[in-house]
RNA sequence: GCGCUCGUAGCUCAGCUGGAUAGAGCAUCGGACUUCGAAUCCGAGGGUCGGGAGUUCGAAUCUCUCCGAGCGCGCCA
């Protein structure tokens, strides 16, 4: 892993070579000046009797070559047939040139697999750049719940993903410590204070946090204070009982987080944006007067309906319409505080002053709307130096055997992030959210992710790295120097005779994994983790098939008694398997276990 | 009324950022256990990619326009 930091992959070593024979290509046909070879693609052909990569080269260069797209393939062709690495060449259809490799090719590719061990798959198109993901940013006001499953998986294995694709990521969660509802959560503790003092408080009022885990709060405050908040007026002790509250609901959080195995680098109050020697957002907000961006003015009422006390009055408004944003937007409230927007923009601005050039937020559904102002903002305040991609993950529908879990209104009679976790368990929590597109509601069945059965996803693929584990137990008796060690036995592995391996049903698994680090590339460049869920499920679905044509076809078994070197060959495909099923889920967060019981 | 997201097989969803005859799973029907774990696999049927127009060598993918669903629309975060 230290000096393979950025293994090249065959597609892009392919790729590569189709550029260099179209560069020299251009050179000699005097093609214009800088044509622009970007929008070359190499990639397996849907169709796989098209060969194993095609290339739409000559379909994306004829125009500015002023060629004909079949002429001009026919002239890459006859370069690349020249290639050390390419049997033979076709030309179809427009322009596609199908490039069928030479089955030394696979054998190699297997063995890169092999020996590169954990670090396969790994890429530097991150450059080592900073990213800043920030994800959950629940308000500290008491336990998670269910909704925020979804995002918290995501963002956790975008960072993940984009780490392993080279990027410097830091993970980072915004505590929303300075709006009203956080007052309101010191309110209910305060309660929660006096009747750990002995008083009777009767039911919790209308508008405060019922829920019994402020009840140990209660007790820590009575326990540090005994009486002395009492008697002091709220604006006295809310401050103090605030702090308090907070923290402790933030252990709560970052317990439940835990329990999904994750943990975030970065805490961020935004309280201190304004606690702390200087108040940021003030200075966020003179920072954009002064280049004009902030002005005193008036806004049409909202049309979403009559809104209960609007009032038409001037106020302090950031002029977001002129960074693509449909209304300008207000940033103190008429109560003369900052608006949740003002302290957003100091925030990331905040995230700019850190280094960070790549941002990525992660939201729940319902914040859609909030998008282009938060891009407005961050264009106006770093000079559009840096971008903000706002992945918005849509709600989760909990069913248990297709119905719906009743979740009461009621607060504090929520169904818990905790709750589900512990029913469950975090694998197939973790599993599941990222199998689907983050964008698309997700239906996430209780009973159905337990389940021990293909229609379980988690478990199909979990199932199919148990499955390698036991062909190695089973291969003992002909191979008894098999190692144990995961990394010991792929070394051992590596110098197997894998040219053997000709079957069709082979092949399509070695294709399979010579694809995986492209696809991390690619999922990593489009903020979509889920590609790493369905790549591995087809993976799992070729070894389970190619795991069955061995009992009709005793040949094909990997564990072969009277030849030890097919078997080494066939034990070093599983290997190759195991280790990318591995790698692959351990992105996504999720345990991949040598077997099921 | 405006904005954002979505619409793909009966159901649940992929579709590698514009590529070739649009793919899986479930369900339905038909097959395979003397096995390296059948906790699995093989096969069949099933589609005007919501409708229409445009952009070009080429569109599920980009643009426009309708239809439908969800979310949001000063001083909530």
């Amino acid at each position: 892993m230290v000096d393979q930091a950025s293994p090249p992959h065959l597609f892009a070593d392919v790729l590569a070579r189709v550029h260099a024979v179209c560069g020299a290509l251009a050179k000699e046909g005097g093609w214009p000046a800088g044509i622009d070879l970007s929008r070359i693609v190499v990639e397996p052909p849907r169709d796989p009797s098209h060969g194993d990569m095609a290339t739409n080269a000559a379909m994306v260069l004829a125009k500015e070559a002023r060629t004909k797209p079949r002429d001009l393939a026919e002239a890459i062709a006859a370069r690349l047939r020249a290639d050390e690495l390419i049997a033979s060449v076709d030309i179809a259809g427009p322009g596609f040139i199908n490039l069928a490799l030479k089955a030394s090719v696979w054998s190699d590719a297997l063995r890169t697999v092999l020996r590169q061990g954990d670090a396969y798959g790994r890429s530097a198109v991150g450059a080592a750049e900073k990213v800043n993901v920030e994800y959950v940013s629940a308000n500290p006001t008491g336990p998670m719940h269910v909704g925020h499953c979804r995002g918290a998986v995501f963002g956790d294995a975008l960072a993940s993903l984009l780490s392993f694709a080279g990027y410097d990521v830091t993970r980072e969660y915004y505590i929303n410590d300075a709006g009203a509802q956080v007052d309101v959560l010191a309110r209910s503790a305060f309660l929660r204070y006096r009747e750990a003092l002995g008083e009777h408080i009767g039911e919790m009022p209308e508008g405060l946090y019922p829920g019994d885990y402020l009840k140990p709060v209660g007790k820590v405050l009575a326990g540090t204070f005994a009486g002395t908040l009492r008697d002091q007026s709220e604006s006295e002790w809310l401050p103090v009982v605030r702090l308090v509250a907070v923290n402790a609901m933030m252990e709560m959080i970052r317990n439940d987080l835990a329990s999904l195995k994750i943990s975030q680098d970065c805490f961020f109050s935004e309280r201190s944006l304004i606690d702390g020697d200087i108040d940021q957002v003030a200075a966020t907000i003179d920072f954009l007067r002064a280049k004009g961006d902030v002005y005193e003015g008036r806004l049409p009422p909202p049309k979403g309906g009559p809104v209960e006390d609007y009032e038409d009055r001037e106020q302090t408004l950031f002029r977001a319409t002129a960074y693509g944003d449909d209304v300008d937007r207000p940033l103190m409230k008429s109560d003369g505080s900052y608006t949740y927007f003002a302290s957003d923009i100091a925030y990331h601005k905040n995230k700019f002053d850190r280094g960070f050039r790549n941002l990525v937020d992660v939201w729940g559904a319902d914040h859609g709307g909030y998008i282009k102002r938060v891009q407005a903002a961050i264009k106006a305040v770093t000079s559009g130096k840096a971008t903000l991609d706002v992945k918005i993950v849509q709600l989760v529908k909990l069913l248990r055997n297709g119905e719906p879990v009743k979740m009461s209104k009621r607060s504090g009679d929520f169904v818990t992030l905790r709750e589900v976790v512990d029913e469950v368990g975090s694998d197939a929590v973790r599993f599941m959210m990222l199998f689907r597109k983050n964008d698309a509601v997700l239906d996430f069945d209780l009973a159905k992710v337990i389940e021990q059965s293909k229609d379980n996803a988690v478990f199909y693929v979990q199932y199919g790295h148990a499955r390698g584990h036991s062909v190695f137990r089973n291969a003992r008796e002909v191979i008894p120097g098999l190692p144990e060690d995961a990394e010991a036995r792929a070394a051992y592995l590596a110098d197997a005779a894998v040219e053997r391996l000709t079957d069709p049903a082979e092949l399509d698994l070695l294709r399979r994994l010579a694809l995986y680090p492209r696809m991390i590339e690619a999922a990593a460049v489009a903020h979509e983790p889920h590609r790493i869920a369905f790549y591995l499920y087809d993976l799992a679905s070729e070894f389970h098939a190619l795991w069955t044509r061995g009992r009709d076809l005793p040949y094909l078994r990997f564990i072969i008694n009277n030849d030890a070197d097919m078997t080494k060959a066939r034990l070093a495909l599983v290997q190759g398997v195991v280790s990318v099923l591995a790698s692959g889920l351990a992105v996504l967060g999720v345990h991949a276990p040598d077997e099921m019981r």
